[in-house]
Order: structure tokens, then C-alpha cells, then sequence
DNA sequence: TCAATAGTTTAGAATTATTATAATGTAGAT
DNA sequence: ATCTACATTATAATAATTCTAAACTATTGA
């Protein structure tokens, strides 16, 4: 979702709603510099921390579901325990530190275009995603 | 795990102690001719029907993760929902199949050497892993 | 060979993440 | 302003996984 703060018409132009949590949501999530990762637990907790009112959890995880459905999120899969979203919706790849939990951007310079030989009848690519886990130098990681 | 049939020797010198059920687990895991990929629930079935006796949930948990820790296997993350693991630990990528939700091995020729421009301070690269998404040609997926 | 002990298995309870439900509330159209 | 379809909410339900504590078993070494 563009910088731009007109979040209601933004809303409008996929067919959601533009209710007070939807727009909440959108200003804690895009009105910001820098893309970012969250869990659904984080945004909870920011959107607790940002608003006076309270939001239900079923709320987030609908809205969520919802910008994730129009392209306003992606999910990324790390490990099973925890769904992490990027509001950075582009086709790009991450670092994921083992260490701290922290998702990191790959730019287009950091990965060379991944080339698919392979090709399975009937099948579309939908998405190649590059997943890079560091960790520490100096320690055992599992 | 190599082909070989002496699961007795092999969990011992990792430090596993060869009880009944792991070594009916490793019968199951790799007594086979390709490596494969399953999820817990996948697993508790395949044992329940090739055993008699009946094994305990949390002993396929526990057995499955020290297995993952000793480099026996490999979890692969698809999405939050469910966890994969692969008998197959070399590095290796995957094709997911949307439609079918099967994983595919890609093998080396399929896929390129990623080569990873980025450098993070003090880190180093534990695994690269690429997941190709596919669906059916004639069909929106999310 | 036979305890001692340290690691393992087990059923079931607990926890965590997520989704469903059904009642209430609200945005947008008339 | 009213109606209707969609949203929100608290709570219950479900699902996946982990924890617990008691019973069991492989190994060690007397």
C-alpha cells in the first residue's frame, strides 16, 4: 500500500471497507519509511499501543487475512511456529537471523535472478522465494 | 541416515539410544529407496499401520526432533500450518505444489548456484534455500 | 548377573496459534 | 433515516505442539 495516507480510498478501491479498525490498521502498518516484518502478535501489541481503544484479536487476524488477500501483505514462512508478514509486498527474498528472530530485506543487487530450469507439466511458477539463515559466527547452530 | 540397516549402530553414534520405537521409526523413515517428505501427521499414520503396537504422539515428536537435531532430518517451512520434514538432508531446494500440496525436490542441475552478494557483520550463512511455488496453469491462486 | 541410574515412553493435561460462531454494530445505498 | 450486507467482537472450538509426571528400559559397572 503506497505511502500516501489516503487509506479509505485505498481501502475503497480493493472492496474493503474502510472501517475505523481497517484504517487503524493501515496507519500503524504503512505510514511509516521503511517497509517491516511483524507477527500477528506484534501488530497486536503496536496496534494496543497506539490506540485507546481496544481491537479484537479475531479482528487482526481477518484484517490481516483480508490486506494479505489484496496484495497488501505477504506472508513469509520461516518455521512453522510463527507466520511473519512483510509489508513489502514486491517479489524479494530475506535473511532470517537465527539468533535474534530477525527478518532482513534482500535488495535485487544482494541475489543474483534465480534461474528455474525444472518445469512441471501443467504448472505455473507462482513464486521463487530465496531464504538465507545466518547465524552468529562463533557458535553451533541447530 | 545411509540405506544401510543397522539403525542399532547408526542411532548410537549419535549419542540415541536405541530404543524399540526409534528403530521401527527409522525402519519406516529409511527402508526405502527414495527419500521422502511427510508431516508428523503423515508419520504417526505410516508407523501406526506398519507397527502392531501402538507409539505415542509425543515419543513421534520427540523422536522426530532429535532426529532433526542430529542431521537425520531436515524441516522444510511451507507455510504456518504445517511442518515438513525431509528425509532428504543434503542441500537441496523445493518445488510446492499449491494445488496438491506435495513437495517436490528439485535436484542440482534444476536450479542454479545462488550466489549471495550480501554480507551481514559478525554472521555467517547457515543454509540458502529456495522455494518454488507452482499451481495449476488454468487457475488465480492467492 | 543384577541393581542403580539416566534417558525414554506414555497418556493426558496444558499451551499456543488460529479459526469458527453467533450476537451486536456499522458503512453505504436507497 | 432505514435497510441490508458486511464487520467486529467476545468467546468457544480446533489444531498443532509441548509439558508433566509416572512408568518403563537401555546401559553401566559392581
Amino acid at each position: 500500500m503506497p505511502k500516501n495516507c489516503n487509506f479509505i480510498e485505498k481501502l475503497r478501491e480493493v472492496g474493503l471497507r474502510p472501517t475505523k479498525q481497517r484504517i487503524k490498521m493501515c496507519e500503524v502498518l504503512y505510514n511509516r519509511e521503511k517497509t517491516f516484518h511483524f507477527t500477528i502478535n506484534d501488530l497486536v501489541k503496536m496496534i494496543s499501543e497506539k490506540m485507546n481503544e481496544k481491537i479484537s484479536l479475531a479482528t487482526v487476524y481477518n484484517t490481516v487475512h483480508a490486506f494479505e488477500k489484496k496484495g497488501y501483505l505477504k506472508e513469509i514462512s520461516i518455521d512453522s511456529h510463527k507466520s511473519y508478514f512483510d509489508t513489502n509486498t514486491s517479489a524479494h527474498h530475506h535473511f532470517f537471523d537465527e539468533d535474534t528472530h530477525e527478518l532482513i530485506d534482500c535488495d535485487e543487487s544482494d541475489i543474483d535472478k534465480i534461474n528455474i530450469r525444472k518445469n512441471i507439466t501443467g504448472k505455473k511458477i507462482n513464486s521463487v522465494e530465496v531464504l538465507v539463515r545466518v547465524a552468529s559466527d562463533n557458535q553451533t547452530q541447530k
